[in-house]
DNA sequence: GATGAGGTGGGGTAAAGTGGGGAATTAGGG
DNA sequence: CCCTAATTCCCCACTTTACCCCACCTCATC
């Protein structure tokens, strides 16, 4: 599981470092190769080739008639992109993807399980204290059934 | 079970000793191997790594197009970072942690159960203070169904 | 008062993160 | 089809940070 916050510059270029310490366990599951995609929050998801495969799959899978289906499908396979570490540990964005989550500079790199997720600094702070302040994340865990939930 | 408040310093480097007490019983539980992250009161708590994978493994499985659930899973599990302790039985807290409990110099390190609570001092003693004061305490208490709870 | 463990501070070093130059490749326009 | 421009890739170098180790201080205990 990947977890944990890191603050990245990305460079003129548009790359940034992946941070360190995940970077020896992306080589051995993936061979250093990575998919970026767009997600509804407006950041972009970063997944291990093999995971990405996995949603892939599934999102190929919905029925080809619906919708919502195909937006879906547009949305994540559209937007998908592959990209590989350098030599220096380093992955380069493309231009529409930075344009897409608003990046410029600082960015959040954010572990979240099998994925990460890439911010703007000030959009997940922003996130961040929203969360905090939002007195339905309590109820609605609760609702949800995580009332046992020992945190 | 750990239980007490033991108030230490956090040094220039942002690291906090443990209490002495807790270590052996650590290094056995978890090799030392502990994970920090944020909780929705302005402190961080303080997991040993078995206990946290028990958590962030229920959090991992909730809905991916709940918005709720993924507040949750970016809160808690994008906020996670593992911790080791040193040859000196110290934990080095990162900086956007620091930042998030507002975490200077004097911390009470709050045994919690199965976990620990990293509050500023001033902050935890203003909590305690608090609680003695709110008389709506065993009003409350009756409501979410303690009534017959006997201390 | 001596002793030892718990707690605290700091310095040196290796590594992570960052920036940029220049070659190679691709795309677009004349 | 060629020339130009932009992008990407590979390399090197610098700066900063985190980590590891050693040393000291303080307090309780004997």
């Amino acid at each position: 599981m990947f977890r944990g916050v890191c603050l990245v510059n990305l460079d003129a270029k548009g790359r940034v470092a992946v941070p360190a310490r995940y970077r020896e366990r992306l080589q051995s599951t993936c061979d250093s190769r990575l998919v970026v995609t767009v997600d509804r929050d407006r950041c972009l998801l970063l997944y291990p080739e093999p995971e990405w495969e996995l949603i892939e799959s599934k999102l190929a899978a919905l029925p080809a008639f619906d919708n919502t289906a195909r937006a879906i499908q547009r949305l994540y396979i559209g937007n998908a992109q592959e990209v590989e570490m350098d030599a220096q540990g380093r992955i380069l964005l493309p231009h529409y993807l930075r344009d897409f989550a608003a990046l410029d500079k600082r960015i959040a790199f954010v572990g979240q399980g099998s994925k990460f997720e890439l911010w703007d600094e000030g959009a997940w702070n922003a996130r961040t204290e929203a969360a905090l302040s939002d007195t339905r994340i309590s109820e609605l865990a609760v609702a949800a059934g995580l009332g046992s939930l020992t945190l």
